[in-house]
DNA sequence: GATAATACCTACTAAGTTAGTAGGAATTAT
DNA sequence: ATAATTCCTACTAACTTAGTAGGTATTATC
């Protein structure tokens, strides 16, 4: 059930770019320095982000990527199911991507109680991915922050 | 977040071990055609759910395997940990797999925002597949034929 | 005691996926 | 004009997946 590199590196360059006060775009070279993500590989994500609409990019000198929405219209559901594809363990318990049983790998379709649990699965990570924003998630930083610095 | 075949044939293989009225068992050949999964491949996948003292074997002629406990006291999870390895989405987030943060791919482990949310997911994943038995399946499959028996 | 069906074990492999790298073209603020 | 950027396609090494192959050990039955 692992996370691929680019659903783990997408979600934290958006939460980079969710950190960010108002809106401001950071180029690839920016964000891989602040992320330690190989910048050439990182600029793969960030334009599938931006086909996504995710993001937006501006090109030549001072260009860069801003979110292409409030931070908190964007979830980290939508992002992981863009770049790792379906939630649900199994292609026939997906809402987004179904294939029905027998054109899986299941001989049997009608009453397969499998199915039922792989969909329970995929509710429950999809409870939690779609219920989370980016906005959520750069208030809670920024409070640790906060924390932090005061623990010192 | 898929579920490789190994994980998906464990679990259907398993199943059909529970479905068995009594300590019954199975042999491969047996087993791979009810499941249409090949011999060969269920074999491996069978031994390995053996060493795990998930199901028991018999060698020599009428020999095969049976489930080890009763299908009350085997989760899905623990099937699903087996052949796939931790839940969690990020090795980070994982219990039992755990590595720490600066060791995986974060650069900054205190105060890691993404980490606590896959940590949730693992939860989430968890909190259905650990308390799911194969007993429980069993006993829907049996419903759900009863019904259709009943329909037709 | 021979036979045949079984579990056990190790090794191999073809295909697909992952995690990048390479190199250049188009764009644009200065 | 320049330099920093995004954009785009192609390539690749390493790893993983999903099996297959071939043989050994065991055991109920005849």
């Amino acid at each position: 059930m692992k996370l691929s590199t680019k659903g783990d590196y997408a979600t934290r360059a958006l939460l980079e770019l969710s950190l960010l006060e108002g809106p401001r775009a950071l180029s690839v070279h920016e964000l891989s320095e602040r992320t330690r993500i190989s910048p050439k590989y990182l600029e793969q994500i960030m334009r599938r982000l931006r086909t996504a609409n995710i993001v937006r990019s501006h090109r030549g000198i001072n260009g860069g990527y801003e979110l292409a929405r409030p931070s908190r219209d964007i979830t980290v559901g939508e992002v992981v199911r863009l770049m790792d594809g379906p939630l649900a363990p199994s292609a026939c318990a997906s809402e987004s991507a179904h294939v029905p049983c027998p054109a899986y790998r299941c001989p049997t379709e009608a009453g397969c109680v499998l199915r039922g649990l792989w969909a329970n699965v995929r509710e429950a990570i999809a409870d939690v991915l779609d219920r989370t924003t980016f906005g959520q998630l750069a208030e809670k930083q920024r409070d640790a922050r906060h924390v932090e610095a005061y623990a010192i």
